[in-house]
DNA sequence: GCCTATATCTGACATTGTGTTAGATTTATT
DNA sequence: AATAAATCTAACACAATGTCAGATATAGGC
């Protein structure tokens, strides 16, 4: 979690376990709606607290009762995302049955994930530049799967089922494929075909992590 | 060119081939200098036109008359960018010799401005975010590569020298990673090492690509 | 239904940086 | 010295931010 996103918060009443949304709750999820409503479609360059907040229907001031600022939003935006595809990455980090296989599974649910939420990715990812605060929370969240790729390769380089060569460099490289993949696919409309980016990405990682696997139908292009 | 620079231009005194530089040149020079020393070191959120005009020994108003803004400024040392890294891809694009060593020769040199010019990719990207039409100027740039690899990758398919897929996607996702990687390397101090990075973009692009190719030199890491 | 804590609203303010302008002044060129 | 080009100063309007005080509304417990 990336407390960014947070100011100054009142008693936060907590009424159990409450099948309703308290109103502070209430102007919370609208802010955070109208937020995605906005970025499904325009850029976060176009974002200001005055507009989000006629779409969210309150004050301006308000705004500022849940959220630093926009740069603080977009961190919750992001860990909303992040579990997506933490999840989603787990069948190859897992380590059962054929790495190749989890691979792609992985890969897939990442696709998935990004063809929904892409343009959030696009959106935090813009707005990391102009803030070092957010900056260091987008990176992280990559530097957390480059850490995470480069043990997992490592780890089937000792079974001997990868080719020995330094891992994390290659992990880098190819975490920011995948981000700035997803990004350019799905960031905005029009959205790219999903599996046309899938057979991409499967092609290039396991051609090069796990090479002697037969790439599954898609090999002639979509 | 990308035309976004340049606002007003008065008489531009062209006395033939000047062995020195007209006074409006030198000016010019001089915001181009300022704005790469403090780009080197500073991120492009962090420049505005009051200090880069204080470094660059000029009134703030002058700047505007050679840029437009901020923005248009970076498409000028984006141009600047360009010319280098066209030339180095050209071992690759030539179609002489064997295919896999002018790949490899194309990514050295595209390391090499990378580690040398990063900072400014870094720049032009984080400020893309900001403005629509240098957003598209950075897109079309990267967008251009996109055509020719997608082109190139087609042409040694028809030879049968790479396996049959659709080239556009595993086209821009490998130019993608290069450009994430070569920012994320380079755009900013501390730098990465340049071999490291050298060798994980040869392994991938040579793996997805012409995977017969032996891996020269540091196949076990650096 | 009343009361109180919580949340919200309105309207204003100072701040920062932008891009533009007018008119005075400097500098280069011939 | 004369002229044109380039620059300077100083001011302006503008957009958006983040903050604040005080008035007002509203929810939920009693």
């Amino acid at each position: 979690m990336s407390d960014i996103g947070s100011p100054r918060r009142t008693h936060l009443a907590v009424t159990g376990l409450s099948p309703r949304l308290s109103k502070s709750e209430r102007t919370r999820a609208a802010i955070l709606d109208a937020a995605r409503e906005f970025l499904r479609l325009r850029p976060f360059r176009e974002l200001t607290v005055a507009e989000l907040m006629k779409s969210a229907g309150a004050s301006r001031a308000t705004f500022y009762q849940y959220f630093n600022d926009l740069h603080g939003l977009m961190a919750t935006l992001l860990d909303e995302v992040k579990e997506g595809i933490v999840t989603g990455a787990q069948p190859w980090f897992s380590e059962v049955g054929d790495p190749a296989q989890g691979l792609r599974h992985s890969l897939a649910a990442l696709v998935a994930v990004g063809a929904e939420k892409g343009f959030i990715l696009r959106a935090v990812s813009d707005a990391a530049t102009q803030d070092a605060r957010l900056e260091d929370v987008w990176e992280g969240f990559i530097g957390a799967f480059d850490e995470l790729v480069a043990e997992r390769i490592a780890r089937d380089q000792a079974l001997g089922l990868i080719a020995p060569f330094e891992p994390s460099a290659v992990a880098r490289a190819l975490n920011r494929m995948d981000a700035a993949t997803l990004i350019q696919a799905f960031g905005r409309p029009p959205m790219a075909d999903r599996g046309a980016v899938l057979a991409a990405l499967e092609r290039i990682w396991l051609s090069t992590l796990y090479p002697d696997t037969p790439l599954s139908g898609n090999v002639q292009g979509r």
